[in-house]
DNA sequence: ATCCAGGATCTCC
DNA sequence: GGAGATCATGGA
């Protein structure tokens, strides 16, 4: 019944997904994986290097999303030379992609984990979904498109349990849904023209815009810096000793250049997974 | 039970 | 322009 979706090397559906770039997914109790990207719907299995799937999908969309074309290998030799950290991480977790995801559902779940953890993260937006999005066939709801959040209130998103973020979550539906925030226009700016006008929404500082800039725009050469990153990387790097943002910001651009983006990945999940850095 | 989380903002100076 | 308090909530 299954079918190949993708059949190469370098390509953990584990990793990939329960990484934390994220927060869509589901795990069956028989190993499959149901990931839900918009309106969109795709149940997968892994056997080896192929990745399965089941049922009917938009497979080029999904390819497009799980980022399958991207040589993994050459990126991962480039980043390992000389660094037995960053080598130490992907082999950790050698199978990460970074995905291409839909701008809207980042936008407001990097908003929903500013101060937040992950697990309540995906709580939040199973919340969001199921109060908001439209039900999928065998269960399940999309992500809610901007018109079906039109007019939901701050004291609405904060009753779903968004405490403060609520604020913020309107904010950003106001904007995308006054037109400024188009994928298709968004997607011509330059890194830092982006970011900015990412920043312009409240709620949005330069974290969750880089966030949004990594997993949705493509952009790898930025380097979201989170309280994991922060430890991770004094650790690794500077003996112990805490870098301030911009320190932290122009290291990591000249040791990672354009893959910083893809080492922020490596070195977010082996830190977290190994609580480097935490007590 | 207390701590803390893929931070951002506001308020000081 | 940098340091510090504050913000809601619930998983661990």
């Amino acid at each position: 019944m299954e079918k190949v979706f993708w059949d190469g090397p370098d390509f953990s559906l584990s990793q990939t997904l329960e990484c934390g770039q994220c927060f869509c997914y589901r795990k069956k109790e028989d190993n499959l994986y149901t990931v839900i990207s918009g309106q969109r719907k795709i149940t997968l299995g892994q056997a080896g290097d192929s990745i399965l799937f089941y049922g009917d999908a938009d497979i080029p969309y999904w390819k497009e999303y799980f980022d399958v074309e991207r040589d993994y290998q050459k990126i991962k030799q480039k980043l390992s030379g000389g660094d037995p950290v960053l080598a130490e991480a992907i082999t950790f977790a050698p199978g990460i992609r970074i995905l291409k995801q839909d701008f809207f559902e980042m936008l407001l779940s990097f908003i929903l984990s500013q101060n937040n953890h992950i697990p309540r993260i995906r709580g939040l937006i199973q919340r969001l979904s199921a109060a908001y999005g439209t039900p999928l066939a065998e269960g399940g709801y999309s992500f809610p498109a901007p018109t079906q959040l039109f007019g939901v209130s701050e004291d609405t998103y904060r009753q779903l349990g968004c405490g403060f973020r609520g604020r913020y979550l309107a904010d950003a539906v106001e904007k995308v849904l006054a037109g400024g925030f188009m994928p298709e226009d968004l997607e011509k700016l330059s890194t830092e023209d982006l970011r900015q006008r990412l920043m312009s929404i409240c709620g949005v500082g330069q974290k969750v815009a880089d966030c949004i800039l990594l997993f949705s725009f493509g952009r790898y050469e930025v380097f979201p810096m989170d309280v994991w990153i922060n430890r991770v990387y004094s650790h690794a790097y500077c003996d112990g000793k805490k870098l301030s943002p911009k320190e932290l910001q122009a290291e990591a651009a000249k040791r990672f250049g354009t893959y910083a983006g893809f080492a922020q990945q490596y070195l977010f999940y082996y830190g977290r997974e190994k609580k480097i850095g935490k007590g």
